[in-house]
DNA sequence: TATTGTTATACTCTATAACTATA
DNA sequence: TATAGTTATAGAGTATAACAATA
């Protein structure tokens, strides 16, 4: 019998010994932490952060959209989404008609620009998307969302 | 044969018709919201924010523990450490000893009242841990858990 | 009355640069 | 020189109350 070799013992990992890293709230911050690291970091090159790309996009998905409608999507409340509009209104992206059936709302449309930007954004996004291969693949990765889902489907 | 009957057509998501709900930082994003929301809502009766519950359970852990220890295991950058283990000091819950060996650093320590508010902090974490599982079972999370860790583990 | 968008405001979290005292 | 803790500061994100215009 070859003599036994025990493997150096390991120090124990701090988050381990706190129990941290085998729950879920915890777990789910650091994921998002380096998730988002990496998509802000692509999304730089086009000076949009991960929220106006989305709004961007929610907007190219149903023209004539009002602010209320994206608040609702996102679960950002109105006023703070007053600034993330604006700015975009302000650079050109996006287009505030006043609504034809509700004179309170805006119509909102993408403008060409916006188009653009989003085009280019979404170029960056896809790149996000092979980095994120490159951690979990296909299968893992629609369990994956299947499992987080259970949080935020049914509210 | 009976007849058909057309469920009437559900109008597409919004989410769903922009791409969002199959993406896994959106997804990500929305369960972190979920979780923290009935975490942050819990930890209220003790005063204490998720951050400062972790640090408490690190000090736990690892007696004697320094500032810079802390902010590595948890993403937290030194100066953002400061007000928030400033704060603990503060109010009582942990103890700052010059460190024997290096007289740069603090070595922190749980205080009797430190121990009692973290107990009770856990208390309402349980309860927070129960209403996960009210979501998602236990085999569930574990293999969420693991897929999570794909992305904070490797760094 | 209720809703859309807005202002004002405050609190948290995060990021960077620069300082101090030790090592 | 590098590291631990700090200060100052700025930028995001988020929360509540209240208002005008409209429904």
């Amino acid at each position: 019998m070859p003599p036994k070799f025990k493997a150096p013992p390991e120090p124990p990992d701090l988050l381990t010994v706190a129990g941290l890293d085998g729950e879920l709230g915890f777990v789910l911050r650091m994921a998002q932490l380096a998730v988002f690291d990496d998509l802000i970091g692509r999304l730089k090159k086009t000076g949009l952060r991960p929220s106006a790309v989305t709004v961007l996009r929610l907007v190219r998905a149903r023209p004539g959209l009002n602010q209320q409608q994206i608040g609702d999507a996102l679960k950002i409340q109105k006023p703070n989404l007053v600034a993330l509009i604006g700015a975009l209104h302000k650079s050109g992206l996006i287009d505030r008609q006043p609504s034809p059936d509700d004179k309170r709302s805006y119509a909102l449309h993408l403008t060409e620009p916006g188009k653009k930007a989003l085009a280019k954004a979404m170029r960056q996004l896809s790149a996000h998307l092979q980095w994120v291969s490159g951690h979990i693949n296909e299968a893992e990765q629609t369990r994956l969302i299947k499992l987080l889902n259970c949080f935020h489907a049914p509210e």
